[in-house]
DNA sequence: ATATTAAATTGACGCGCGGAAACTTTTAAG
DNA sequence: CTTAAAAGTTTCCGCGCGTCAATTTAATAT
């Protein structure tokens, strides 16, 4: 079938009967040259399967179709899923996307940023790990290089920034929970990682006030990103000093309610709605787990789709302006309020 | 600080006092320049902020520094953590490792290797995604790069195999189940992604025979990577059905153990081993979660450590040895039992 | 048919670096 | 102090492609 191996541009564009740089032209955007001259490159390129040195084609190119995408921690299936949806829009717009995790190390993002730079990204997709980010040097990346930021804001930081309305979520599960029982107590990381969290706990307060009721915040101790254990230890200590003012708690996000679930489990709690139950517990995310907890999570849901979709639309139309924007604009999504088994 | 900026090797070469292809050795191996000269260039390069264009390096040399680190399904948080042992690894060698997640779909699979190749990768781990793979497609990418499996196994493929000893996983958690009460059926899919599952039903029923048991094995329904759903969706129909000869079940998987637990949650079936329980569920892997269960899960814990690390040593020998190993060898590890509360 | 415009060709240069050859300097060994 | 080996310097070429200017060819309009 193939007769001989192409071995670059030059040779490609003898076989096929057109110029190296009209090929050239072609391989930056097929668009770019005639229907007919397309139409025999294309067939050039059935009959031998050669592609442009990736590591050429950028090294004179001012901008390349290279898109990075950050996320602070890929053991959360969140980001995964995320990544997934992002992923896969870049590569149908032509871009070639890399993905990147910090594993929750703020030196680690720091160093995933700066190998980025290098690769001369057309855009870069962040989400930052927030509180620790090393904000100066994300500041100077962003100078550089185009970038929005997602799920988790820093102020000022990016050219746009898309995530989710926490307002939406907290005012959801703590309206839902006062209306069909006690109200809620807030449960939290002290020193929570992610900027939304503080969010959440805003909004919880506020929703407390319009209803009337009495805030109750439980911040529970624990540094890094292993939610469900800090989530655990914290509840089994909580529930055992019997800290709780009602039957019912909002959990800031659903991996720390996984790991609370997991303590009633352990301490023999029943949790749930029904009459022979003696906690309710509701959260914020829609975790792709908190289907399965046991009992099952209530819990306000993102709207993933919408802000992967919308971030990767916003970075194109980043490319497109330039790098640029005139004003940095914050996109929120609502929740979506799903109810289960535990609350 | 920096007086003008370092625009390519020569000038910086010439800021540092070192001759431009000596520059370029360091940059190559900092090891294969003299200490003092290695000395000079290190003061130079904390004084200008010059890093080689990576593009242009990649360009000519026959082996890059990339190492490509494939993965089946990202959201899965064992490969998530796979990933970050081995990325760090790679890092600290000196390499350069990208990461890339098949998300269970195997013509993405293929695409990733197929951009993988045109990164002129040193070598590149990876984890197929198993019976799903284009085997074809991974084996003509193994004769041009060289490539380590880890995890899942696919026989003759790659330079080496690293994954655990699934005899180990089934005969220990049979073991206890029999020890401490009735024998286990064994919970499956019936069509599974992966060729682990395939050894450990066979595993299941080779220990079975040796202690003179008859085995059952359950074979549920259900495609792709969603095991949690279609492990709660086919016990849900066990359960209802009474399918089961005995209180006791050994998962194939922590995943599918996470669905079934998931679905006695709904049923109110009581999992564990005291007296007023009235289901025993163990299962394979040590998922990150299965600690999170409820009850937490007993279960045969993958050394994962072992497996990245080993992976990552394997490569490098490879990578070392020029691409070739005289024969392919398959290293497993065993497993160590994880005693919690289902079991 | 001719004028106009769009697209392709020709020929050439440059990007930033790897690598080789021939030569010079430094280092270590006797 | 001599000598050979090791390391560094100079000079050059090539990689594969982007890009540009000048020119020719093809498509569209008048």
């Amino acid at each position: 079938m193939t007769q001989k191996r192409i071995r670059n541009m030059e040779e490609f564009a003898a076989v096929s009967g057109i110029s190296r740089p009209t090929v050239s032209k072609y391989f930056n955007d097929p668009d770019s040259v005639r229907r007919s001259t397309r139409a025999r490159i294309e067939k050039a390129l059935e009959r031998y399967d050669y592609r442009p040195n990736i590591f050429a084609m950028n090294q004179n190119r001012k901008l390349t179709k290279n898109i990075g995408i950050v996320v602070p921690f890929m053991a959360d299936p969140v980001f995964a899923e995320h990544a997934r949806n992002i992923e896969q829009r870049c590569i149908s717009a032509g871009f070639r996307p890399t993905l990147y995790s910090a594993h929750g190390d703020p030196a680690l993002e720091v160093d995933i940023l700066d190998g980025l730079r290098s690769l001369k990204p057309a855009g870069v997709l962040l989400a930052p790990l927030g509180r620790a980010s090393d904000q100066k040097e994300i500041e100077k990346f962003c100078r550089d290089v185009p970038t929005v930021l997602f799920d988790s804001n820093i102020e000022g930081l990016g050219e746009a920034f898309i995530g989710s309305d926490n307002f939406s979520f907290v005012s959801q599960t703590v309206e839902y929970l006062t209306r069909t029982g006690a109200p809620p107590s807030f449960f939290e990381m002290r020193t929570p990682a992610n900027p939304n969290a503080n969010k959440r706990r805003v909004a919880y307060i506020q929703m407390m006030d319009r209803l009337g009721l009495e805030p109750h915040i439980i911040q529970i101790e624990g540094e890094g990103w292993a939610f469900e254990e800090i989530g655990r230890r914290g509840a089994l200590e909580i529930l055992r000093d019997n800290r709780l003012p009602t039957d019912s708690i909002l959990c800031s996000n659903d991996r720390l309610a996984i790991g609370l679930l997991s303590a009633c489990c352990e301490l023999g709690y029943r949790v749930g709605r029904g009459p022979d139950c003696n906690l309710r517990v509701a959260s914020n995310d829609d975790h792709p787990f908190a289907r399965f907890t046991c009992p099952s999570l209530t819990t306000a849901a993102h709207d993933y789709d919408s802000v992967s979709n919308r971030s990767v639309e916003t970075l194109f139309e980043l490319i497109e302006s330039g790098g640029e924007f005139r004003n940095r604009e914050e996109t929120l999504f609502p929740s979506r309020l799903v109810l289960r088994n535990s609350a």
